[in-house]
RNA sequence: GCACCGUUGGUCCAGUGGUAGGACAUUAGCUUCCCAAGCUAAUAGCCCGGGUUCAAUUCCCGGACGGUGCACCA
C-alpha cells in the first residue's frame, strides 16, 4: 500500500484531513473526520481497556496548559529548544551547538548560553557548512519547541502547552500517591493531546504540532517491586537491540519476553513486561505483526535519565515509524519536581521491622546562642546539627567551632560544647522516604491510527471487480455494521430495515443505514471504511413461515449467513467483542451468493 | 528553517492570456431480489495576496498548503 492512497482515502471517506482548509490550511494540524474520530476513539477505548482497566491502573485528565515553573523543573524550558544560526549568505539554518562541538573539545555545547556559543563561533572562525560564509557575528537564536501562552490577563504568568501528557501526571504525584494510599506500585494513565511547535511537520499524522498521546506512568519501588512477568513470559517478540543495529549485518532477535529479560537483552523487567503487554495489544487492535518490531534506543539517542529504552515501530509505506516508547525513567522526573516544587514527591516506605539506630543529635540552647550570635544564631544551630551528624567526635572538647556563611562572609564561631546539648540518642525508624522510579509506556495514538489504516488497507477482486477494503478489527472499525434494504420498491423491506437499524442503535451499535444505489455499491462503500458486517434485508427473510431473518455479510470474505432479526443485536455485539464469524456459519443457515473473492 | 517540484468540482486528473473539461463520487427520478450495472437530470472547481496586461486560472513576485531532499525529532 502507498500512503498516498491512504491519504486520498482518508480525505474522501472522512478519516482525517489537514485542518483549516478554508483559510489556506495550517501545517501540523489535522482534523479527524467522522470515520477517523470513531476509529481513534475505539483505539483509545481499547488502550484504556488494556493499560488502565486490566492493569489495575487509574486514569486522570490534566490541563493542557501548564505554568512555566513546571517546565523549568522538567527541563523542557532549558533543554527543549534548539540553538539555530542562520547563514546570512545562503539562508541555511544550522544547529549552533553542533557547529561548536565539531571544532572544539566541548561535548555539550547545548548547555552553554547563547552569547558564549556566539563567541566560540567567532573565536574559532566557524563558517557555514553549506556555503563557507563566516558565521562570526551571527545571532544564535533559540527555537523552543513548546507553544507559549499567557495565563490570565495583562502580565499574567507565562504558560506553555504541554509537550507531553506525562508532566500532568508527574506534577500531581503528591496527591495521586494519596489516592493510592501511599502504596507502591501504582500506575496512572492519561490519554490526551500534547503540543510541539515542530519546525517541519511532515507525513500526514506522523509528525503533528498537536497530537494525541496515551501514556502510562508506572510508579515503582526500584528495590522491591517486580512486574508480573509470568503473564507475558511466553509472548514472542521481534527485537532489534542496539548492538544489532550497530553491527554490519545486524539481525532481529526473535525471542520471548521471558528469555529476553533472563538473558539481559531487555535490561529492565518492567520494560520487558510492558513490551509483552503491548505486543499482545497491538495484535488485538490489528497491527500486522510481520510489519512490527521493538527497537532499542542507541546509546546516543537515549535521554540521559533513561537506563533502557525501547520503541515499538511499525512499517508504513516502507519506512519504520515510532508508534510507542517504553522507557525506564528512574527517579528523574519526580526528583526534579521534588527539588523545584513545594510538595514532597516521595512515598514513605515502611520497614518490615522498625530499625533502631543510634543517632547523634544536638539540642542547642537558643537562649544562649541568640544573645551571643544575633542574626547568625539560627545558622549556627543548623551548623551544629550538620556537624553532629558528620563528626560526633567534634563535641568531645570544651568548645565546638562551626563555620557559618559562605565565601567572603564565612565566619567561624566558637560554641561551648554544653550549650550544644550534644547527645547520642537511640531512635526507632519505621521506614524511609523514597522517590519512586517511573516506567513509562508512551503511545502515539495518531501514529497508531495511521499504522492501522496502512496495515488494514487491502485490495482484492470480488466477482471479477477490483475492490478496496479496510480489514479493520471489529472492535476498532468506525462503524459496527451497516443496514441495507436489498431493494427500495417494497415497503416491507424498507420498514424492516428501518426497524433493524433502530434496534441495533438502541443496543449501542454504531450503525450506518444506506438505501442508495445498487447493493454492490453499498457494500463497496462500507468495505472502504472497514465496516466489518453488512446486514441486508431481503424478501426471503420475511416470506417464510417463521420469524423474520436477515443476512449478515462479512467484509473480508463476503460470506453470508442468515440470522433471525431478533438475534441480530446480540450476535453483532458478540462479534464486536471478538467473536468469530465462522461460528455463525455453523449455527445459522449460510447464504449461497455465488460471490468469489480472491 | 532552506532547496526543488506541485496546488483546477468531494476525489483523481486534462487544459487555456479572453474565467474551463473528463472520469469517479454525490443528490433526485426511473429501474432494481446480493457485490462499484443501465437511463435521465442536477449539484459542484481554477489556493491566497500583489504585479504585468484592455483582459490572469494561465505570465512574474510574495505567501499559505502539500510532496521530496537537507536540517531537526528531548
Amino acid at each position: 500500500m502507498a500512503s498516498e492512497e491512504i491519504v486520498e482515502l482518508a480525505k474522501r471517506r472522512g478519516f482525517f484531513f489537514g485542518s483549516n482548509g478554508a483559510y489556506g490550511g495550517t501545517a501540523g494540524f489535522y482534523t479527524f473526520g467522522p470515520q477517523g474520530a470513531a476509529l481513534k476513539k475505539n483505539l483509545e477505548d481499547a488502550w484504556r481497556d488494556r493499560f488502565t482497566i486490566r492493569e489495575g491502573n487509574r486514569e486522570i485528565e490534566a490541563p493542557t496548559v501548564m505554568p512555566e515553573p513546571v517546565f523549568e523543573a522538567s527541563g523542557h524550558l532549558e533543554g527543549f529548544d534548539d540553538m539555530l544560526v542562520e547563514c546570512p549568505e545562503c539562508g541555511e539554518s544550522h544547529r549552533a551547538d553542533h557547529l561548536v562541538e565539531a571544532v572544539t573539545d566541548i561535548e555539550d555545547a547545548e548547555a552553554l548560553p547563547g552569547e558564549e556559543v556566539e563567541e566560540l563561533i567567532a573565536d574559532n572562525d566557524i563558517a557555514c557548512p553549506s556555503c563557507g560564509t563566516a558565521l562570526a557575528g551571527v545571532t544564535a537564536e533559540d527555537f523552543n519547541l513548546m507553544f507559549a501562552t499567557d495565563i490570565g490577563p495583562g502580565d499574567g504568568q507565562p504558560g506553555y502547552l504541554r509537550p507531553e501528557t506525562a508532566q500532568g501526571i508527574f506534577v500531581e504525584f503528591p496527591r495521586l500517591k494519596e489516592y493510592a494510599r501511599g502504596n507502591l506500585p501504582f500506575g496512572i494513565t492519561q490519554i490526551g493531546p500534547a503540543y510541539r511547535n515542530e519546525i517541519s511537520p511532515r507525513g500526514g499524522l506522523l509528525r503533528l504540532r498537536e497530537f494525541t498521546q496515551a501514556e502510562l506512568e508506572q510508579f515503582i519501588d526500584p528495590e522491591d517491586d517486580e512486574p508480573p512477568l509470568d503473564r507475558v513470559r511466553d509472548v514472542e517478540v521481534r527485537l532489534y537491540p542496539a548492538a544489532e543495529q550497530e553491527a554490519e549485518d545486524g539481525e532481529y532477535v526473535e525471542t520471548t519476553v521471558g528469555e529476553a529479560v533472563d538473558e539481559g537483552v531487555i535490561g529492565s523487567p518492567w520494560v520487558g513486561y510492558y513490551l509483552g503487554v503491548a505486543k499482545r495489544w497491538y495484535d488485538r487492535v490489528g497491527v500486522d505483526l510481520d510489519r512490527f518490531r521493538f527497537r532499542q534506543h542507541l546509546a546516543g539517542e537515549r535521554a540521559h535519565y533513561a537506563a533502557d529504552c525501547w520503541d515499538a515501530e511499525s512499517e508504513v509505506d516502507g519506512d519504520w515509524i515510532e508508534i510507542a516508547g517504553f522507557s525506564y525513567r528512574s527517579d528523574y522526573d519526580l526528583s526534579k519536581h521534588d527539588a523545584h516544587g513545594d510538595d514532597a514527591f516521595t512515598v514513605f516506605k515502611r520497614y518490615d521491622e522498625p530499625k533502631t539506630v543510634e543517632r547523634a543529635t544536638v539540642d542547642p540552647d537558643m537562649s544562649v546562642l541568640g544573645p551571643a550570635f544575633g542574626g547568625d544564631a539560627a545558622a549556627v544551630a543548623e551548623a551544629l546539627e550538620t556537624l553532629a551528624e558528620r563528626d560526633p567526635d567534634a563535641f568531645d572538647g570544651e568548645t565546638v567551632s562551626v563555620e557559618v556563611g559562605e565565601g567572603d562572609g564565612a565566619e567561624t564561631h566558637e560554641v561551648d560544647a554544653d550549650v550544644a546539648n550534644f547527645s547520642v540518642e537511640t531512635v526507632t525508624e519505621n521506614g524511609e522516604h523514597l522517590t519512586p522510579h517511573v516506567v513509562e509506556p508512551s503511545f502515539g495514538v495518531g501514529r497508531t491510527v495511521q499504522t492501522l489504516l496502512a496495515h488494514a488497507y487491502s485490495e482484492d477482486e470480488v466477482d471479477g471487480e477490483e475492490r478496496t477494503y479496510l480489514s479493520l478489527e471489529p472492535e476498532i472499525a468506525p462503524q459496527d455494521a451497516a443496514v441495507f434494504p436489498l431493494v427500495t420498491n417494497d415497503d416491507r423491506l424498507t420498514d424492516l430495515a428501518d426497524r433493524v437499524a433502530a434496534d441495533l442503535r438502541e443496543a449501542g451499535l454504531a450503525v450506518a443505514y444506506d438505501d442508495s444505489g445498487s447493493i454492490g455499491r453499498r457494500y463497496r462503500r462500507q468495505d472502504e471504511v472497514g465496516t466489518p458486517f453488512c446486514v441486508t434485508i431481503d424478501r426471503d427473510g420475511i416470506e417464510g413461515d417463521g420469524d423474520d431473518t436477515v443476512t449478515v455479510r462479512e467484509r473480508d470474505s463476503a460470506a453470508q449467513v442468515r440470522v433471525p432479526a431478533a438475534k441480530l443485536a446480540e450476535e453483532l455485539a458478540a462479534l464486536r467483542a471478538g467473536g468469530e464469524f465462522d461460528a455463525l456459519l455453523d449455527r445459522y443457515e449460510t447464504v449461497a451468493t455465488d460471490v468469489e473473492t480472491n
